[in-house]
DNA sequence: CCTTTCACCTGTATGC
DNA sequence: TGCATACAGGTGAAAG
């Protein structure tokens, strides 16, 4: 499941093994890999044949490698999604949907998916947010690690939306990177409840939950996002998210590291949510 | 226009 | 043992 810093890790390895080289062919193993890709996989093939990979690039959980030229490489890794560098003559992975080979006889890059909701693509560039970005993910958020996020807009926004703020933290549109396991570290952090209603949250504590989503996914980057000399400890070396900095998610009945309530896990929009519930109270009802 | 729900996927864990 | 079911959950289309 990975959210911004796990795709911040992929992206840094791309850049210390992909970057700068030139592509000699690419190959769709799965259809489903590239369905956003409208021209289709032997044109995903041919337009890639020969080009040169610049210095990659992500906004929040959104990867892309910008092709001399003024394309990119787009990808999101979904659920299961892997960008994998590898020997290209090793043994094909299970559930490989797209091989890259490079014309220096180096490692692969390959998109390993077993659940195919991440997918690749190539698509022209555009603007949003401040800066060039794929033209797919223009109506993606600026992340709150970008030189240009704006933290005024994100607070008026977000007071603006008739919604509760655990659903307004995974909306994409509203500030991105953020996903259901950050989402609930940075409420417990903030002390917020997620069903509590935007519109009642004071300016001061909108910055504080902000400041909480940045904390738990810097500190998560520290732990997983260090040397790259070894392409296959940090590159391939997945160990999936990174733990040590969760302090609710997936710790039901374990005491809340704050104050030692169990932590419990409530339903909520088809997925899970854990919270502890001295800390961080249940509103009563629209409002509170 | 804004908000909510649902389909898309498959491996793993759990229950009967 | 085998079968059925729940669960993991990001995204965008569709529905409300």
């Amino acid at each position: 499941m990975p959210e911004l810093p796990e795709v911040e890790v992929v992206r840094r390895g791309l850049e210390r093994w992909v970057s700068g080289r030139v592509i000699a062919h690419a190959e769709v193993l799965h259809p489903r890999a590239i369905r956003r890709h409208v021209p289709g996989a032997e044109e995903f093939s041919s337009r890639l044949k020969g080009r040169t990979i610049g210095s990659a690039e992500r906004r929040g959980k959104y990867l892309w490698l910008p092709l001399d030229g003024s394309d990119a490489i787009l990808a999101h890794l979904g659920m299961s999604g892997q960008l994998l560098v590898v020997e290209p003559g090793s043994a094909p992975e299970r559930h490989l949907r797209v091989r890259i080979g490079f014309t220096d006889g180096g490692p692969d890059l390959r998109f390993v998916d077993q659940r195919t909701f991440g997918h690749v693509l190539v698509t022209a560039m555009a603007h949003s947010g401040g800066r060039p970005v794929p033209e797919p993910i223009t109506h993606i958020a600026a992340d709150p690690f970008e030189e240009h996020f704006d933290e005024d807009l994100f607070g008026r926004r977000l007071r603006a939306r008739q919604t509760e703020v655990k659903r307004a933290l995974l909306d994409q549109s509203l500030i991105s990177g953020v996903g259901n396991i950050y989402a609930d570290e940075a409420l417990w952090r903030a002390r917020l409840h997620g069903a509590r209603p935007t519109g009642a949250l004071t300016r001061p504590k909108i910055a504080e939950l902000l400041g909480a989503a940045r904390e738990v996914m810097a500190a998560a980057l520290s732990e997983g996002g260090t040397s790259f000399d070894s392409l296959y400890v940090n590159v391939n070396g997945e160990s999936g998210y990174f733990d040590r900095s969760l302090a609710v998610y997936g710790r039901r009945d374990e005491p809340c590291p704050r104050c030692g309530a169990p932590i419990i896990r409530e339903s909520f929009m088809n997925r899970s949510s854990y919270s502890c519930p001295r800390c961080q109270p249940r509103p009563r009802r629209a409002g509170a």
